[in-house]
DNA sequence: CTGAAAGCGCTTACAG
DNA sequence: CTGAAAGCGCTTACAG
């Protein structure tokens, strides 16, 4: 392994002081009055062995590791790798770099990784919480390192939180299902007493409260085996034969839930009407296309940035006021969640009646 | 900010040396003799005072980063994201931490990551190259940094490659196209010279050519508006009413092709049977469900890693043998893709021109 | 206009 | 059994 060259090796080479090499190198040239001559001679060399600085000790000696993280439930869901994707390409604009990596909204292993984060002396961090975090993430504020809570947050965790309208969301949804003549809608969601769900849930009931219907929830544990979770919506769409419409609370909760109405034999939306939070690329191309609360991704992403990067800035001075961000969502009717002319409510109950026979 | 403490700081309060703490902090005590109270005594307090070590200075010092760096495609991409999740959890195992970052396919956008990462001092490199960056990759390797290929490689680059068998999965996929009846099975692939797609393309000719049936190719350019490519796709339709079935050789391309069979009003499989290429979660969903060549996404993440720590451990012993690691795929046949009793071609010659009528 | 020197926080060969 | 000291590759306050 050929040793790399070093700031002092070039300095050596070109019969100069490393201090110089440096400055040039870092655009202080200028305001140290280095020649001309000597700030060409010094790049051509630079560019002649192709140096590159070593920033781990640059990052030692300037106590900035121009590294964030981001720590969101799973990087392989859609909704959280399409926003890291973004804020991947946004923070490297701003010379940052991004170590990634998933909580499995577990908070013994998002506590561990914090703690190799903090080791690795990252500059800020942008975090989805799993429960149970408050103490860590009220440590790094204390070292006055930046943070950014996104999607749901800690109230106790005084912090700049962008989130969407988680509330508002649902609400919207339930009212599109109500205003298409569903009479019973069903809210599938997670034990979860994460802020996004809660306000999710809220939504849902503020919806069902205004129109007098009838509340009916399932709440399904986190982390569920598919087939369990795909067995409880069918127990459920059966204990409630007169419920007509369901709404999902996450992503991948639809699409047990599609897979339990299917399973079940159920058109969608003449036996039962589905809407799920949280839109997918792949909704539109479902039979029928399924209806969803579409959340703003590409903003999310930018928002996040934006609010780090300020952090960043101002650390140090006095901290400008921690604040909520709330994006609005958008709900994109597609065909699951139309009104059905002259839907027969009946047809649901023969149906299940004729599965409970045949199996 | 309250200031960290060192190693120093430790010291100087038990009054032992920085060697001393260093030793025990590092699990060297036993070998250099430390007594058990001393052991003892620097753990509690380094326990206490919650003190975390500078990885950053540790680097430094041990020329020792301790972070690898993945680039893939795109880290939003199904395939490479559930990748990528399974290889942060394997890296994390053995202590590494690990950077990701999308290449876009771009050779200049990748050339300008590794200059980033070098200056991080990675110390290993897990890549699905796009073409052109032979160079860089060889000047890794000349540094003695290890590098693994995955997905596709570059040839000229004599590194450790964990691939699939692309040429088989799409050549089975094909046959069992052949088997269910079809006689005109088309190709919808990119214009790329990349290993993988030249080999699936390899793959589908084999077929074609042993049943002596016709060769109906279609190649989009890589990044191809979606609009544009379900445009291509339904031109490429219309201009070869004869074709019977269509092999998609990425999941996306498969995605876009059904949309534009769905806008055309053709039936799957009555009218046109369907297979893609690297299984989605959500293929099983659509109406029908597609049969999918997939790809052994955890056998190609353990494989990754364990190929890295190989080297990572063997690096400066005599290096061993380079070599190809070929997985195999997996048909997963689903309705798309039956054969049709009483299937009348005729059907789409109708089909299609009553949509040009129409439109 | 330029350089010598200290120091960021570690590890480790060496000496005792 | 334990410690003093050098050095990883940078930056920067200070001196001239």
């Amino acid at each position: 392994m050929k040793k790399k060259t070093s700031i002092h090796d070039i300095a050596k080479q070109l019969n100069v002081s490393s201090t110089t090499v440096s400055f040039v190198l870092n655009g202080k040239a200028e305001e140290n009055r280095i020649s001309k001559e000597l700030q060409y001679k010094v790049l051509e060399y630079v560019k002649k062995v192709g140096y590159q600085p070593n920033q781990l000790a640059k990052s030692l000696r300037t106590g900035k590791s121009m590294i964030l993280c981001m720590l969101v439930e799973d990087i392989s869901d859609p909704f959280f790798s399409s926003i890291s994707r973004i804020v991947e390409t946004k923070a490297f604009e701003h010379g940052y770099k991004i170590f990634f990596a998933s909580t499995e909204n577990d908070t013994e292993k998002t506590k561990a990784l914090i703690r190799v984060f903090r080791e690795r002396q990252v500059d800020g961090y942008i975090i989805a919480p799993p429960p149970g975090i408050e103490e860590e993430l009220q440590d790094l504020l204390h070292e006055k390192v930046p943070v950014i809570q996104f999607d749901r947050f800690l109230p106790e965790v005084k912090t700049t939180n962008v989130i969407i309208d988680n509330l508002g969301g649902a609400y919207s949804a339930v009212q599109h299902l109500q205003e298409n003549g569903y009479q019973q809608i069903g809210f599938v969601t997670l034990e979860s007493k994460q802020t996004q769900m809660q306000d999710r849930l809220n939504g849902y009931l503020k919806a069902i409260k205004e129109k007098k219907q009838k509340k009916v929830v399932l709440k399904v544990p986190y982390r569920n085996p598919n087939e369990s979770t795909q067995e409880k919506v069918r127990l459920f769409l059966q204990d409630n034969p007169a419920m007509d419409a369901l709404l999902f609370a996450t992503n991948y909760l639809a699409i047990d839930g599609l897979v339990a109405i299917a399973s079940l034999k159920l058109n969608i939306p003449g036996n039962i009407a589905v809407v799920g939070f949280d839109d997918n690329t792949h909704f539109s191309l479902f039979s029928p296309p399924i209806t969803a609360v579409a959340q703003p991704v590409l903003k999310i992403a930018e928002e996040v940035v934006v609010q780090l990067m300020n952090k960043i800035k101002s650390s140090g001075k006095n901290p400008r006021k921690e604040e909520n961000i709330l994006l609005p969502t958008q709900l994109i009717v597609r065909k699951s969640s139309l009104a059905v002319p002259g839907k027969k409510l009946n047809a649901r109950l023969e149906n299940i009646k004729n599965e409970s026979i045949s199996s």
